[in-house]
DNA sequence: AGCACGCCGACT
DNA sequence: GTCGGCGTGCTC
């Protein structure tokens, strides 16, 4: 028998079938040691065949093998379409598909051992009181972990199994992330709405379906009920959710519900809870695996449904090789299994809304919320009328206003702020200087509380400035707000008021973000001053109150997704406002009250944002109705990049040259921050009619040719920023 | 990714 | 004269 190998080696020269000769019991998806070269590594076994090209003398023979296959057939095709889809070596892919401390071997299965009594009555002698006492033990509790046994009766437990009066047994033991919650609740009884859009996920044809339900519309119990009917027919289950550590609720909702038949597969685990969720998903102990997008590759089987939460999330993109596209992965696994699909947001992307309407997808709305509540209204406040009236704080009247009457009534509020740190930058007020990276191409950021200057990029910190570098005045001037800053203005506006800050500065730890939201869930504070993470699905009781003090920040970002993501983050902040009995209000400051994206968002009105914005960009081909390609090129030496730039870009230039009508835009140039962490960053940028087609993979092949020793040459789609 | 083989500069 | 730099090629 011989097995054909990929070695667990992610290089392009060793990407390729390496023939071993083994024998029975090898299977696909095992993974294997092999001699290669002069050493050994690891390897996947993609096929075992009776013949073999390679000559005999060239053959060598598998070391070992694991006992049961890590990857499934599913696995295995899968890896393979993705490697061929992003032009990426096998192995890379193949990696996808096992948690990360399966691959360095550095945790194992754990096992405990069992005691109990041998059958028949065991000879004691008189004088042993301590075995006397320990076989009265096990009498009365049947069986006992060993390391309890020994500490209650040391020395005791060596004789008896000597003797063997007790036998011991090895178990195998599973780390549980989460201890206790096992009871698995009563499913909530759904609404008529949530019953309808249930039933219509089950009867439609499509597989793919999107439920466009509004903030609150209780799309949670509609993707439980999904689950607990493919989980009655024998199936599993897949429920991915964009950052597992915001959504807490989220998991307890799950656990409380499905108890121990759900694993949790994400980053915040130890890397041995990790493993034990992954085996109890590959081992059918658990069947329905939830997690960030990486969960998209759980080891499960016959697979009922898969269910994508927030679909517009852009967690769901990954940003390092391989760069899959969640949603294409989950679609191959959901045809694989001949399974459904479901997307769930109250603002879905507007390439998935696309699609939907064009009848790709099932289309389910959920319009109301479950006890009819509205949602909290939105206040536009013009800011350049506050500046004109003299006010240079980050707070309108307006907001500083409801804030009074929020704290004064004993509820919560929440302001919303995209970027953290105490100033945007700071810079010379004489000559214009404003402070750089050394290693990037960035401004920046003043942080307060350790009176130092950061790097947003690269995390570099520098002594903040008293005299400017450049002119050697005096006047450093702060420019812009942070979340920092905000803090220490509300301390001053309100100095009674408990204020808590989330951000990446106050998240650091794996139980950071819980900790901060369990304290202003538990009314430990009133103001929760925070960027992009307290956007996210948890719920608040007593939060009356949202303040967005800057919607400018990411309407006006340089990208073609700016409006969307607005409008996305306006109506997600605003759901965290007024959730329990009392009405929520939200305040929305902007420097462009005219703008259409944030009068759509503060009526709430998706439809009306997505006939504007797909009109849009209709009319100036961008995505859906493009694709744009980004080929970076990056690397420490500029000449050297500048030089593997100029190759990558005449090569495409011939491909460009011969279908240029396949070509909406293509040009070359330095990124926009030109540099971060120390490497140059060059690219060419590329929009091409409709997905791309051929033309987008004839680009990742030439650019798969070209090789350079110190920069690196990738292709992105569609990226999700294009800093 | 490693590792060996192989051809040109600065030292004992 | 040699030690060693890392470019090139190979691994079933």
């Amino acid at each position: 028998m011989y097995a054909e190998v990929i070695v667990d080696i992610a290089h392009s020269d060793v990407d390729k079938i390496f023939d071993y000769e083994c024998g029975e019991g090898i299977e696909a998806g095992m993974r294997v040691a092999v001699p290669f070269g002069k050493g050994a590594t690891t390897g996947f076994v993609m096929r075992v065949k009776g013949e073999s090209e390679v000559p005999r003398e060239r053959l060598r023979k598998i070391l070992r093998a694991e006992d049961t296959p890590a990857l499934t057939a599913e696995s295995l095709l899968l890896a393979k379409k993705i490697a061929a889809r992003y032009r990426v070596p096998l192995a890379l892919t193949l990696r996808l598909f096992l948690p990360a401390e399966m691959r360095s071997g550095k945790v194992g299965e754990r096992y405990r051992t069992v005691c109990r009594l041998a059958e028949g009555e065991p000879t004691l002698s008189a004088r042993a009181k301590q075995q006397r006492a320990l076989v009265e033990f096990l009498k009365d509790n049947k069986e006992a972990d060993s390391a309890l046994l020994r500490e209650k009766f040391g020395g005791a437990l060596k004789a008896l199994l000597e003797s063997g009066a007790v036998v011991a047994e090895k178990r195998r033991v599973f780390r549980d992330p989460y201890r206790g919650g096992e009871s698995a609740q009563p499913p909530r009884v759904l609404t008529p709405a949530q019953r309808a859009a249930a039933e219509t996920v089950r009867r439609s044809e499509k597989t793919v379906s999107l439920l466009h339900g509004v903030t609150g519309s209780g799309k949670t119990e509609v993707y439980l009920s999904l689950i607990a009917d493919v989980l009655r027919e024998g199936k599993t289950a897949i429920f991915l959710v964009p950052e597992i550590s915001l959504t807490p609720q989220m998991l307890m909702q799950l656990r409380a519900r499905f108890g121990s038949q759900a694993a949790i597969l994400h980053s915040g685990l130890s890397a041995g809870e990790r493993f034990d969720e992954w085996m109890r998903l590959r081992d059918g102990i658990a069947r329905i695996a939830i997690g960030a997008r990486s969960a998209v590759f759980a080891p499960v089987e016959n697979v009922g449904i898969i269910v994508i939460d927030e679909e517009h999330d852009g967690s769901y993109s990954s940003e390092s090789a391989p760069r899959y596209n969640t949603f294409d992965v989950a679609l191959f696994r959901a045809q694989y299994n001949g399974c459904k699909l479901v997307l769930g947001s109250a603002t879905p992307s507007v390439e998935t809304y696309r699609r939907a309407k064009e009848g790709e997808f099932e289309l389910i709305r959920l319009p109301d919320r479950i006890n009819a509540r509205p949602m909290p209204a939105i206040e536009l406040v013009d800011m350049r009328r506050e500046v004109r009236r003299g006010n240079a704080t980050a707070f309108s009247a307006a907001l500083r206003e409801k804030l009074s009457a929020c704290l004064s009534e004993g509820n919560q509020a929440i302001l919303f702020l995209n970027r953290r740190g105490y100033s945007q930058t700071v810079i010379c007020r004489d000559c214009g200087y404003c402070a750089k990276c050394e290693n990037c191409d960035v401004a920046l950021t003043y942080h307060s509380e350790e009176d130092c200057l950061k790097c947003h990029y690269c995390g570099a910190r520098y002594r903040m400035l008293s005299v400017c570098p450049s002119c050697g005045g005096k006047h450093i001037g702060y420019v812009g707000t942070g979340t920092q800053r905000v803090v220490l203005e509300l301390k001053k506006l309100y100095p009674s008021a408990r204020v808590l800050r989330m951000d990446m500065d106050t998240t650091g730890g794996k139980e950071g973000h819980f900790r901060i939201l369990r304290k202003f869930s538990d009314h430990e504070a009133d103001i929760l001053v925070g960027t992009q993470m307290v956007a996210k699905g948890h719920d608040f009781p007593s939060v009356t109150l949202v303040g967005i003090l800057d919607a400018d920040m990411s309407l006006h970002f340089p990208d073609f997704r700016s409006g969307e993501r607005t409008f996305q983050l306006v109506t997600q902040v605003a759901g965290r406002s007024g959730r329990a009995s009392a009405p929520g209000e939200v305040i929305l400051q902007t420097y462009d009250p005219e703008n259409y994206i944030l009068r759509f968002a503060a009526r709430y009105d998706y439809e009306g944002f997505y006939a504007h914005e797909i009109g849009m960009r209709a009319a100036t081909n961008f995505p859906p109705f493009a694709k744009i390609v980004r080929v970076m090129v990056t690397g420490e030496e500029e000449k050297e990049t500048v030089e593997a730039l100029r190759e990558v870009y005449e090569t495409l230039r011939s491909l460009y040259a011969g279908s240029p009508e396949k070509f909406l835009f293509f040009n070359r140039m330095h990124a926009p921050i030109k540099r971060i962490q120390n490497k140059f960053r060059y690219q060419v940028l590329m929009r091409l009619a409709g997905g791309g087609g051929e033309t987008l993979q004839k680009i990742y092949a030439l650019c798969a040719e070209i090789k350079y020793k110190n920069v690196l040459i990738y292709v992105e789609e569609n990226p999700g920023n294009l800093s």
